[in-house]
DNA sequence: TTTAATCCTTAGTAAACAACTATGTTTACT
DNA sequence: AGTAAACATAGTTGTTTACTAAGGATTAAA
């Protein structure tokens, strides 16, 4: 959907993880492999990316491994897709120079990015499974 | 986007033109292909995803053409852009079992859908260029 | 200081998809 | 009958996806 692949709801679990694991504490990429059932070598690319993005820190070296570059509410779920899949809900919608259609577009984008930009600590506070409203 | 190829693009163009059609006047594929710079050959392949979808029926033969099978405040852009591209937003989010980011897809694609769930008629409502709110 | 565990990087690959073009067939108006 | 339209299918070229494979670089631990 969205223009989003596995490598970027892959991103997300990964991050997600991230966002769980005792403070201070670098996962290793096979842990996060087992947790979510991401292929160790994929896993390894994508984090690559994150990295590069400046989402995540990495340690090198034996006892190595990756923490969240910033809080889980400061990363947006928006920027993890972004980075991994490229930019979301990207049209050029400029089809026959329709001044309607282009508008449409562009707000259908704007609306888009404005859903996914939600933070990676409200996932969980949002999302909580057996969660009740009352 | 959100899966939208030039395809789905251009068949909400294709669509749009023909909602703006004189009543009960089919349009011909060349008419539309000049007023959307879609070229004939393309175009001729979308129509006739949309004619087996029940979106748009045809007219053959000579002075034959294209006019929409429903009105068009009975035909939604998501509707238009799924037949297609194929279901739009669709990620299988079940990476790991998480119960928490399936909830998480499940609802923004739920809120992605209903986002393009406007009909064809409301886009001129709403998207009028030199719209102004009083 | 060696070893081993970890991250890092690049290359390759098979399959699918995107965005068309091309060619011919069928239908129906004139 | 002739022509103009929709209809159908196949082919093409390039890109993307989702990986796997193989090794290199770095550093903690033995």
């Amino acid at each position: 959907m969205a223009g989003i692949s596995s490598k970027g709801v892959y991103g997300l679990a990964a991050m997600h993880i991230l966002s769980h694991a005792p403070y201070e504490r670098a996962m290793q990429i096979k842990e996060i492999a087992a947790l979510s059932s991401i292929s160790h070598g994929y896993l390894e690319q994508i984090l690559s990316v994150l990295r590069r993005a400046g989402l995540v820190i990495s340690i090198r070296g034996a006892s190595g491994g990756y923490k969240l570059a910033r809080r889980a509410s400061e990363i947006t779920v928006l920027e993890i897709i972004e980075c991994l899949d490229g930019p979301l809900c990207q049209t050029e919608g400029n089809v026959g120079g329709s001044a309607i259609l282009e508008s449409f577009w562009h707000s259908a984008n704007a609306k888009v990015r404005e859903l996914f930009a939600l933070k990676l600590s409200e996932i969980d506070q949002t999302y909580q499974p057996y969660h009740y409203d009352i």
